[in-house]
DNA sequence: ACCTTTATTAACCAAATGGTTAATCCAATT
DNA sequence: AATTGGATTAACCATTTGGTTAATAAAGGT
């Protein structure tokens, strides 16, 4: 995503530093030193690349945003089978919960604290929408082909996202209450890149 | 939960001020004097009953989590049969996702910024944990009369917890992306109050 | 009425924080 | 070598923010 080009070294470690500093605590808890400091530059130097604090965080964000939806494009607009597709956007999905849980929890979280117009503005240049359609489209082809039980397109989208991310947004949590290592966690996890995909599919699957 | 007795008026308001605004802004984005001037109070009126913004925070927190937490531990730890047991927590939390959305989202994003310890603290009163294992218990002796098909307790509840609360946290993220309208949304989220509870059953029963 | 305790407020404070500035460094250009 | 333009820094600034204080009002007990 980001143009490796004319972008200077400083300029790219500045973006590294903001969103490893941006993801772990938050916009708000965010502070610029932080960022200059495990940037190893001077406080300065951000306002001099990116002229405040709402722009490089607008900056990080989108990325952000760029790769957490990147997945689900590719699946939905791919030309596998409906059952491939699934398989593969659950492994991805979980495999980025696993290997990258900051960024489901980042975007989650900052959608949650910030006024409509400021999301919407980013979502819109990630082309989701028109890749759904697609998917739409080929759903209501196979309902209409009789492969798979009549349902709601978007309620399978929901469905795959929520098994596949709440895990990783919600571990902590579910870490504790469960009473579960570190290791058993991480097991259940690579489980799931079967249980999940599994689940979805019985629950498409004509009667 | 809150002592209703023994509780001044000023206590209680500026409570639920409090509530309100950690809820929107989170615990970084939160500002005393916002708290105070919801409250319609002096904002030194907040440490002399509360000490700290930490504190408050914490008081906040804990209302919130046991709110959270009430539904599954009545559920896990109830009599009923595993099938009434799921369709009762799936109502409950698709509920509270509809009328109380802050609550999830809330409490998952703070659980997110926040050290283990501090978060365990407090879940630790919840009485999860033991809730979990009667609850384990139940499934295990299930599986034993082969009423249902072998499975991990953990995940069941993973499962159950993901499709409920995460189209909650993901609100705003999927109504755009997905193209909903708010009413279309809210009826997507009612209809879930079946399909959630069906396909659990569905992926539970014998083959 | 008088005293004590509790509640409440306005004014204040110190630290933190995002942002600016003016000076300096440094590499490329002439 | 001198000039120029961008990169970099230390010091500084204004505002915000959590927290304190000292004075006052209200309530309760004697």
């Amino acid at each position: 995503m980001t143009d490796t080009e004319n972008i200077s070294e400083t300029e790219v470690r500045i973006l590294q530093a903001a969103t490893e500093v941006f993801r772990t605590r938050g916009r708000d808890g965010a502070r610029m030193q932080d960022i200059a400091d495990a940037a190893g530059i001077n406080k300065a130097m951000l306002h001099y690349y990116f002229r405040s604090k709402d722009q490089l965080f607008e900056r990080v964000f989108k990325e952000s945003a760029a790769m957490f939806f990147e997945r689900i494009r590719e699946v939905m607009g791919g030309e596998d089978d409906l059952r491939e597709k699934i398989r593969k956007l659950c492994t991805a999905y979980i495999d980025m919960g696993i290997s990258e849980p900051y960024i489901p929890v980042f975007i989650i979280g900052e959608v949650n604290r910030n006024p409509e117009t400021f999301i919407k503005k980013m979502f819109d240049q990630q082309g989701m929408r028109s890749e759904f359609r697609k998917f739409r489209k080929s759903i209501e082809a196979d309902i209409e082909k009789k492969k798979i039980r009549s349902l709601d397109p978007a309620q399978l989208v929901i469905n795959m996202l929520s098994l596949c991310l709440f895990p990783a947004l919600a571990r902590p949590m579910l870490q504790f209450n469960l009473a579960m290592t570190d290791k058993e966690f991480r097991q259940s996890m690579d489980d799931r890149k079967t249980i999940v995909p599994d689940m979805i599919i019985r629950s498409i699957q004509l009667p």
